[in-house]
DNA sequence: GCTTCGAACTTTAGAGTTGAAGTCTTCAGG
DNA sequence: CCTGAAGACTTCAACTCTAAAGTTCGAAGC
């Protein structure tokens, strides 16, 4: 069996604190404490990522169907969007959410049926059964964010969310969503 | 043209405060304190996404370029990684490793090349134009960080930091790694 | 030294996405 | 009416990722 091998090729996964060392040797110019919070904040978005991902899969769900049915529960009732609304607040093209809804629809999660009062538009809507398997992922998602953030008292949950919403205000008023795709994850 | 249609296709884009009413509306359980910090956060880490998307867009890079640049990066002079260890940090597959690799080299960004001392290894090293590409994107991305956090001062960035930073712990110590795949983006 | 096992990467087939072109429907004008 | 223009969705080809083989090389056993 090879050795480990010291031949420039493991080194380790690199800490948070080490990448950000790493980017300071070669970018002078860098503020560390934006840094810090800049790569914490995509590092820890990631790492719930996989544990949503992790916990919709245990429900026979994935996450990008995950997706949909959220849009459509926060639409409210009668739950129904339009594919190209729909494809809009996920950030995908049209023509994705067409074969997703197709999948869905096949699964039972969503009905796709044409508005007879405008033919041109179709109605998407959420079913018993995609309703359902909504509120078993919330569940599961609420356990896990509850316990995310168990070490945080009242107090400090509070500030978070503000100065978290108060980020947030900023980089929408700075972009007026010239499309809202997004381009790729982190 | 068709009216802007009242046929229960638009409804206009929900905010976060509407969203997170929609949430409880449909669920009476959730916290809405819990779910005010995790639904800033990733609708703040999706359009910094964006945004980073444009910036790496405007010097011919795309947002998975720029991933692979950022680790060769981190990891140090000689600016050398396998693709195993490029596709475990990046959060990919060995296979989507190899043809991100091709591509990268196509453009001369990294070279490619068997290890002498051992030929089962690979070493993909960042060249001279990929390590400039980077600087180039890091100095965008820092004014863009910069901007974002404007209206934070300083006790409140270290505060922000400290606290993302202790959620991040929680993640990492709870999620033993198990192979550490990304599912999907939110 | 030949064989076997394991490690690291590549290849292949299939799912899912994008961007561009195509279809169908509605509305406005002549 | 009949035609033209624009909107909403779908179809098609090219690309990227995943999962599962396949290939090549190195190390250990007999």
């Amino acid at each position: 069996m090879p050795e480990p091998s010291d031949a420039a090729a493991d080194a380790a996964e690199p800490s948070l604190e080490e990448q950000i060392a790493a980017y300071q040797r070669e970018f002078q110019d860098l503020d560390p404490q934006v840094e810090q919070v800049v790569s914490a904040l995509q590092r820890l978005n990631r790492r719930m990522n996989v544990a949503y991902g992790r916990q919709t899969a245990t429900l026979g769900l994935s996450n990008a169907e995950w997706e949909v049915l959220k849009a459509l529960v926060v639409s409210g009732a009668p739950y129904q969007l339009g594919p190209g609304e729909l494809a809009k607040r996920l950030g995908l093209t049209p023509a994705a959410m067409t074969h997703r809804i197709d999948r869905m629809a096949n699964e039972g999660l969503v009905t796709r049926e044409r508005d007879e009062a405008n033919r041109v538009r179709v109605i998407v809507e959420l079913t018993d059964e995609g309703r359902e398997k909504w509120l078993e992922a919330m569940r599961l998602a609420s356990v896990f964010e509850e316990d995310l953030l168990q070490d945080l008292n009242g107090a400090e949950r509070h500030l978070l969310g503000q100065v978290l919403t108060r980020l947030l205000r900023r980089v929408e008023d700075a972009q007026p969503d010239a499309d809202g795709r997004l381009s790729d994850l982190d």
